[in-house]
Order: C-alpha cells, then sequence, then structure tokens
DNA sequence: TTGCAGGGGTCAA
DNA sequence: TTGACCCCTGCA
C-alpha cells in the first residue's frame, strides 16, 4: 500500500501494545496475527507485506493495522500542551493496533507484576506448546492459542510456560471464557463503563489489564491504561505530587476526551523510552 | 559464579 | 490500605 502517513513499525511495534512482532535483520518485523504469518517494511510511505493477497490485505491487515483512521487529526487533537506535543512527536508512527481481544487477554494477565522479556518469552512458549505451526520465510511460527486449547490444559501442563502464579488465572479465565461466563465477543455493545467490569470478572484481571484488553482491541479508545510508569510520568509532569489512580484517570478521561486512549499510548512510550518513569 | 533486588498488577485480608 | 505472590532477568 502506498501513500501511507503517520506509520512507523518499529513505534508501532515497541511502544508496548503488543509482544509477538519480532524484529528481524533487515529492520522488518515478522509477526502472526489470526493465523496468518507475514513480514511488514515500510519505507517512504509505501507499505510491503510479504506472504500476501490482496484480499488479506483487506480483510486483515488494513483493519489490523488501523490505517483507516485519520491520524494526524488524532494526534493535533491531543496535542494540548507542550508535553504530549514532544509526546507525539517523539512517537509519531505509533498506530494503534486491533488486536484479537482474546489474545489481549491472556497477554495482559501475564504482563502483571512482570518483566517485558519474561512476559515475550512466557507468551512465546504458550504459542509453542498450545498453538498451531505455521511455516514461514524458512522458520516455524505459531498462530496464538484457541480459548478451547487453554481451556482444555491442565494447570501443570500450563506451569511449562514459566508464567507462575498468572497460570492458574490463564487456566481459570480460559474456561470461564469457554463457557460463556464472560463474552468477548459482547463488549463492544457495552458502555466502556460495563465493559470494563465484566472483563475485570475474570481472575486475573483488575482495571489496568481490563483496559488494556479494551484499548489494544480497538475495542474502547477512552481508556488510560494506567501503570507505573504512566502513574509515574503523569504525576511528574502534570499533577507535581503523587495521585491515585483514579485521580489520573478522571482527568485523563476528561482532558483527552474520548482519545485517552491514543494519548496514553504516545506518553507511555515516551516516558518509557527516555527513562521518564525511574524513580 | 553466586546472590539478590525488582518487575507494564491482582487478590485477599 | 497493605503485603504476598512465581520466578525469570539483569546486574553487582
Amino acid at each position: 500500500m502506498e501513500g501511507v502517513k503517520d506509520f512507523s513499525p518499529t513505534h508501532t511495534f515497541e511502544c508496548g501494545q503488543c509482544f509477538r512482532w519480532i524484529k528481524e535483520g533487515d529492520g522488518s518485523y515478522t509477526g502472526v496475527v489470526k493465523g496468518k504469518a507475514a513480514n511488514i517494511r515500510f519505507h517512504d510511505g509505501v507499505l510491503v507485506l510479504s506472504n500476501t493477497s490482496l484480499q488479506d490485505f483487506k480483510d486483515l491487515w488494513y483493519d489490523y493495522f488501523d490505517l483507516g483512521r485519520d491520524y494526524s487529526e488524532v494526534k493535533s487533537r491531543i496535542s494540548k500542551d507542550g508535553i504530549m506535543r514532544k509526546a507525539v512527536e517523539f512517537g509519531h508512527g505509533i498506530r494503534l493496533l486491533k488486536q484479537e481481544p482474546w489474545e489481549m487477554l491472556i497477554s495482559y494477565i501475564i504482563s502483571s507484576n512482570n518483566n517485558i522479556p519474561r512476559i515475550k518469552n512466557t507468551i512465546k512458549t504458550l504459542c509453542r506448546l498450545y498453538g498451531a505451526e505455521i511455516r514461514f520465510a524458512g522458520g516455524s511460527h505459531y498462530t496464538f492459542p484457541t480459548v478451547e486449547s487453554l481451556a482444555s490444559s491442565s494447570i501443570e501442563g500450563l506451569n511449562i510456560c514459566g508464567g507462575g502464579y498468572r497460570c492458574k488465572y490463564i487456566a481459570k479465565t480460559s474456561r470461564m471464557v469457554r463457557d460463556h461466563e464472560v463474552c468477548l465477543e459482547k463488549l463492544a455493545g457495552l458502555s466502556t463503563g460495563e465493559a470494563r467490569s465484566e472483563l475485570m470478572r475474570l481472575p486475573g484481571v483488575g482495571a489496568k489489564v481490563a483496559d488494556c484488553v479494551l484499548l489494544y482491541s480497538g475495542t474502547k479508545h477512552d481508556v488510560f491504561p494506567t501503570d507505573v510508569w504512566v502513574k509515574r510520568v503523569m504525576e511528574r509532569l502534570y499533577f507535581h505530587r503523587t495521585a491515585r489512580f483514579e485521580e489520573i484517570q478522571s482527568f485523563a478521561r476528561e482532558y483527552f476526551d474520548g482519545l485517552a486512549g491514543f494519548a496514553q499510548q504516545y506518553l507511555f512510550y515516551y516516558a518509557r523510552e527516555n527513562k521518564m518513569g525511574v524513580k
């Protein structure tokens, strides 16, 4: 696809919204989405996806990369002050991916009180053990495990993936989703508050994980996932004091007016890459 | 090499 | 509101 603006694979894949895109030696990225493996490279407004038909591009990738959205407008609307202008300029190529809610749910349960290398390893192992193999570009890649495959696996089996105490959350959550106790397909039809409460009924899912699932699946863009990094940077740049989570969330919702999720993503990337969240 | 602190939160008391 | 929690990583 030509004439793509406001896009950088590095910004998009390294800004913290996904764990499974792998950077290749030539700067391109390889990943698996909905059972399709592909390699993506971007140069001078031209987006090249290998291993992809025109039909796949229309049915899958166009939506996945949120290519129908005018990010210039989003960015100008959230650039409300000097801080946000800097953050937006720094991460100018970020696009919020529309990933599968199920994959986001399990991935962000794993992310809690955890570090990034370990999160990535755990997800990778989970996919290798419970996903389906895809041969692509001379290597093995794996789909994200289905609800059924995780729900029917034993705790002992899941423990091998290295998720620690989160494995029991994965087991219980998988079974609840399989049994339609919580229906991920219905989240989009609920209000943001209702969708959040619904997700938080699942074990291992608190406010932060619920917000990540809603935002990174493209279901709701008015949430403001508040982790320690976002909390610290908001305290430092906006509050100039310690602030409570609820305080930060309500400020962000009001201040960014429905686009809080986009603002959070530029801020998080800016803060983390510049080590602004270190204590 | 060995040892230790800490990590993109959640849960239970 | 506070502490425990699996255990992998990174760094003395």
